[in-house]
RNA sequence: GCGCCUGUAGCUCAACGGAUAGAGCAUCUGACUACGGAUCAGAAGGUUUGGGGUUCGAAUCCCUACAGGCGCGCCA
């Protein structure tokens, strides 16, 4: 009896009291009925809101309607007992034994354990990072890179299609100023106004003079450019490695410079040219604009300068069409708290071009983090003069740790992370505590090999797991695909983490009463509760493994 | 000035309009002849920033005040 299958044995419920004449309700039962696990202990294993819910259109009160349901419900197959509480509340206890065959089937399903189907057809593009190739990624970048990866992680176990988008700002002054930065830097010149400091500027022109030394002699009106390629190929590297370490993998490196490299479908031409007699666009004052005040933007935006220059926005909204003429039907963009202005202006875009933006898009505004060491913050980033990079940020914490720690917040509050706290290799770290505990169940099934237990496969008895903690321990991991598809839909992978957190201690509170040991004591032979139990250890394995790889974040077997 | 986000235990943060607001850290008290104790049990800690409203029910929704963060270019 999982909570699925109590949502439908409601559902009959239901059915069968409006078939009576008992109840009235006049939109119909409902497809599916909210069944939690309740926080607070004494209100049963699951407990359900249905009677508060329908009883106002029911034409009754919550708690009459709760009692007939109660009545009916206790008549069902593995309900144990039923209970009316509070203002109407349904508490359910199901039958020991009745829950156990959960186990067997996340040991069969393995992997897929987790995934579902509730998003399947939605072709999704979440784009997230987007950074300037003039730099290293610091961390500013890294609770973009966890959350991006880890939504779209969770994504895909719900079954959407997901293309992980890196969009590549790789044109535009700041290019010009990079270049010109890492000239002055290789000539010994001093910097430009407003160029990019730091001795990682230093360092790059030092390896683009290493590999081509004759870029120095080229004439002066071709090496600020040759500075400018070379930089950006070697620093656009340099963010795939960074990235690629920190074990978050995009599917397209989209760059600015395609969409304004021919007239192609797709382009910024041809995206002008296409919108040009829709009615949003205009001409004032030298410039084309778009009327994005027509829907709610607080003021108009231009995409041709009035010295013919495109603007970013006109970058942008090709891009957003671009990425819709692909076929996604939901695009995703996850930004900075101080990129919030743009939400505005990219809603008003979508609806100009057509779209429904409730429906195509889908902007997410993340906040600042900061990071504390010994009651101070953590800024100055000793090579690149800025702030601390992304490598540092690994170096000194470690993918898993780092990873982890930002992934088991939500993306909307600021967020304040110690480093002493994060790296602290003891439970006292959650990233540590669940890893622990998969370690745990790795030890417990090569512990079993050893005494000769293997799963029974066919044989297994779901019946034999009656102990309270059993079902508690049952109950977390049945759970785990309800967690998932709600990370998914909201687009909040901390979801997961948390849950994990949860499901990590009920097993170690269950692995530390003796009355659900796993293995025989002593001379003991192996029963058959102990080949259940088995089965029970396999299946918080994979439920553990499968809930770190959706964060990214590895399960090893040994710590 | 206008707009967006945030305000929850000493600290860092949870809580899809649900029951007595929960974790971890820090503090205090217990449990090791062990399935690896990187564990477990327990104590203490709260007017969910203040004030109104909506309803069976509000940390959550609405209004308002206050506090903090960020943004408001023919920059990218």
């Amino acid at each position: 009896m999982n909570p699925d299958q109590l949502s439908e044995t409601i559902v009959d419920v239901l059915e069968a009291l409006v078939a009576d004449g008992a109840i009235t309700l006049p939109d119909g039962v409902p497809t599916q009925v909210t069944v939690e696990r309740p926080r607070q202990k004494g209100h049963g294993d699951y407990a359900t809101n249905v009677a508060l819910q329908l009883a106002k259109r029911a034409g009754t009160n919550p708690r009459a309607f709760a009692d007939l349901v109660a009545e009916r419900l206790r008549a069902a197959d593995g309900v144990a007992e039923v209970e009316v509480a509070g203002p109407g509340f349904l508490n359910v206890t199901v039958e020991a034994g009745a829950q156990g065959q959960v186990a067997a089937d996340i040991v069969a399903a393995g992997e897929a354990y987790g995934s579902s189907q509730t998003l399947a057809g939605q072709s999704v593009n979440i784009e997230f990072i987007s950074a300037n190739p003039t730099g290293p990624l610091h961390l500013g970048h890294t609770r973009w890179a966890v959350l991006g990866d880890a939504i779209g992680r969770v994504l895909e176990a719900a079954g959407a299609s997901v293309a992980r988008e890196f969009y590549i700002n790789d044109r535009g002054n700041q290019m010009d100023l990079f270049g010109a930065s890492l000239e002055a830097s290789a000539l010994g010149n001093p910097i430009p106004e407003d160029g990019y400091q730091g001795a990682y500027i230093a360092d790059l022109a030092a390896e683009i003079v290493r590999r081509q030394p004759d870029i120095v002699d080229l004439p002066e009106g071709e090496r600020l450019a040759a500075f400018r390629e070379a930089g950006y190929a070697l620093q656009l590297k340099e963010q795939q490695d960074q990235l690629d370490g920190f074990n978050t993998h995009f599917d397209v490196w989209f760059s600015e410079r395609d969409l304004h490299a021919d007239e192609s479908h797709g382009s910024v031409a041809d995206t002008l040219r296409s919108l040009k007699d829709n009615g949003h666009l205009f001409e004032a004052d030298g410039a084309l604009w778009m009327r994005t005040t027509d829907f709610g933007d607080d003021k108009d935006r231009v995409l041709i300068r009035s010295n013919g220059e495109l603007t970013y926005f006109a970058s942008d909204t090709a891009y957003y069409l671009n990425k819709r003429a692909r076929g996604f039907d939901h695009c995703i963009y996850l930004l900075g708290a101080d990129h919030h202005g743009y939400v505005g202006r990219l809603r008003a875009m979508a609806a100009c071009v057509g779209d429904d933006p409730a429906l195509t898009l889908d902007v997410m505004i993340g906040q600042l983090v900061k990071i504390m060491r010994d009651g101070e913050e953590l800024r100055l980033s000793k090579r690149a003069g800025t702030i601390v990079t992304l490598n540092e940020l690994v170096d000194e914490i470690g993918v898993d740790a780092l990873r982890y720690s930002l992934a088991r917040y939500p993306a909307d509050s600021p967020l304040t992370l110690d480093v002493a706290e994060i790296t602290k290799a003891s439970s006292d770290n959650p990233v540590y505590y669940v890893q622990y505990a998969h370690a745990r169940t790795c030890r417990m099934m090569e512990n079993a090999a050893d005494v000769g237990m293997s799963l029974p496969g066919e044989a297994y008895d779901p019946s034999l797991l009656v102990h309270e903690l059993d079902g508690r321990l049952l109950r977390a991991l049945a759970e785990f695909p309800r967690v998932v598809a709600s990370a998914a839909e909201l687009r909040e992978p901390h979801r997961v983490a948390r849950y994990l957190e949860d499901t990590a201690a009920v097993f170690n509170r269950w692995y530390d009463t003796k009355e659900c040991r796993m293995l025989p004591q002593g001379d003991e032979p192996v029963t058959a509760t102990n080949e259940a139990r088995l089965v029970l250890v396999q299946a918080v394995r994979t439920v553990l493994a499968n809930g770190l790889d959706l964060l990214g974040v590895s399960a090893p077997e040994r710590m």
